[in-house]
RNA sequence: GCCGCGGUAGUAUAGCCCGGUCAAGUAUGCGGGCCUUUCGAGCCCGUGACCCGGGUUCAAAUCCCGGCCGCGGCACCA
């Protein structure tokens, strides 16, 4: 008769690898602000996270937007994914903007040139295509250094354009991965033309990710890296940097990629649906998007996502969540604290005779815990039902009306759309004993209309239906359950209420 | 094509490094029952998996070899 451990079980992270070598732990999450995070991203963020928390580390968070052109940076996205991961309860101990950092990447550059581990490139993109597939060194590869310096110095001052300049960080010319073989470090970027929001147009020379990345996380100090494994060449090219400075790299974790069955992850592919079609989407967080604004939009809790990236660990195989699973994590932890409300979908007045008015009904909250209740005084008889309800009925049957009375059908009118019943009684035992269907309704003059937007894989249905007035009192963000229909959240008040729906 | 990583029930994961306690645990799903003013929650019972083939061994999900399948990388993206 003793409780055990129903409470679920925390699963533990594995140790990181070689932390008593490093003395201290500290890791990093770094996504590039040109989109929103999505579930897959919040896989290496909070692994990141919970282990420097684990060791007593620091977490770093790290915006890498080097890439003006390409993958240009939006400015709101900075902002929406710190409040994505203070969402997710996810903290930092520093921050760094790497489009801000360009004086110390400058500076490494210059010294690696100087001690003859990168070089100033000029050839032309295919021109050294044909080198590198020979594995032959370019010309430019076996400059002086000082010539090189001297060329870079140019290429600073803005006297090259986009693809004539490069410089290349000397590698193994035998190396079997032709992508290693001395990967380019800086390229020049129109900023004229390509403005980088943060840093505008004052900057032409930019780094790739590679030596960003690498040049970052030595001065941050970092000691392991969580990352997608389609980083895993990445590592080997940022080795050799590591190697010519002498620095020591840190302990690198791949993890797999995150899939969610049924959603849009791709921040390219939500992207592009956004530009083609932007009015058939509810903005960046759309609940059909994956992302993590998009989850939480549509009423999956922090706690949720949190439990499904810890159940996950840290392997490097994929992994495809599946919906099912989200849905029943997230509705154990809402069961909890969701607050039940009465909405019909596609309503048909019911109007009750036998009813001494005026009536009051005191509906709580929640079934057991203390959410408080709210009180409704009926003074006309005509409250609505779902036709899907009102269908499945005929004269004479009994049904309940949940937390209200007992009534028997007399008269069904579809044409109309109205139907009459008789109030019977109101305990609920007596329901039950006749084994009457207990549905939702609410009351005509206690309701407001109100909207609810249902996500199907791509697809997106609004349900028309009306709501209790009382879902006025509640508060936009909130996660309800809508009773008999499954848990939502308030996704505005005014005009009328909006709510998106979750999972049953 | 070339490099690299991975393959445990429908899905996800534990175990694999340090072979036996694994006739494989957990969650979800599915089937059944109890409980309940919801088609929600809770409780109980049941269901279902080690990619294939060799080898090592007294003993392999665990070690070795080969195959198959899946994924990632092969950018002046991150």
């Amino acid at each position: 008769m003793e409780i055990q451990k129903s409470e679920v079980k925390k699963k533990t992270l594995p140790p990181l690898p070689n932390v008593d070598r490093w003395g201290y732990v500290k890791t990093r999450f770094a996504p590039n602000p040109d989109f929103l995070i999505h579930l897959g991203n919040a896989r290496p963020a909070l692994l990141s996270f919970l282990y420097a928390k684990m060791y007593k580390g620091k977490f770093v968070l790290r915006f890498e937007d080097t890439d003006p052109r390409i993958k240009t940076p939006i400015p709101e996205a900075y902002q929406r994914i710190r409040d994505d991961l203070r969402w997710l309860e996810v903290s930092w101990d520093e921050e760094y903007i790497q489009s801000l950092r360009m004086e110390l990447y400058y500076s490494i550059a210059k010294k690696l040139i100087e001690i003859g581990g990168a070089y100033v490139d000029l050839c032309t993109p295919d021109e050294f295509r044909k080198y590198r597939s020979a594995r032959r060194a370019c010309p430019h590869r076996n400059m002086a250094s000082e010539d090189s310096l001297e060329l870079w110095d140019k290429m600073l001052e803005g006297y090259y354009g986009e693809g004539e300049a490069v410089v290349r960080v000397k590698t193994d010319l035998e190396h079997p991965d032709p992508s290693v073989i001395d990967w380019v470090a800086f390229r020049i970027i129109d900023t004229d033309n390509y403005p980088h929001p943060l840093t505008g147009s004052r900057y032409v020379v930019w780094p790739t990710y590679n030596f960003a990345a690498a040049v970052d996380d030595h001065f941050m100090g970092i000691t392991h890296i969580l990352r997608g494994r389609e980083h895993a060449v990445n590592t080997v090219k940022q080795s050799f940097i590591y190697s010519r400075m002498g620095w020591r790299y840190p302990e690198v974790i791949n993890l797999g990629r995150v899939n969610l069955e049924g959603f849009i992850l791709s921040k390219s592919r939500i992207k592009e649906l956004l530009n083609r079609y932007p009015h058939r989407f509810l903005g960046l967080d759309d609940p059909r998007f994956g992302t993590i604004a998009s989850l939480r939009r549509r009423g999956i809790l922090s706690d949720t996502i949190r439990e499904i990236i810890n159940n996950l660990g840290v392997k490097s195989s994929d992994a495809t969540i599946s919906w099912d699973n989200i849905a029943a994590i997230n509705r154990r932890i809402a069961d909890k604290r969701a607050k039940r409300i009465m909405f019909v979908a596609k309503p048909i007045l019911l109007v009750l005779e036998n009813l001494k008015l005026p009536y009051q009904i005191v509906l709580p909250f929640h079934p057991s815990a203390n959410l408080g209740s709210r009180t409704y005084t009926i003074t006309t008889p005509r409250v609505y039902i779902q036709r899907e309800d009102l269908e499945k009925l005929g004269k004479g049957d009994v049904v309940r009306l949940m937390g209200f009375a007992n009534v028997v059908i007399k008269d069904i009118d579809l044409e109309r759309g109205e139907a009459k019943a008789i109030v019977e009684s109101f305990d609920v035992s007596e329901a039950r004993s006749v084994g009457a269907q207990i549905i939702q309704w609410v009351a005509e003059e206690h309701s407001a209309k109100a909207g609810l937007y249902v996500a199907e894989g791509l697809r997106l249905r609004k349900i028309r239906g009306l709501v209790e007035s009382s879902i006025e009192r509640l508060s936009v963000g909130e996660v309800v359950q809508l009773i008999r229909l499954g848990f939502a959240r308030i996704d505005s008040l005014h005009p009328t209420p909006i709510l998106i729906f979750a999972h049953v």
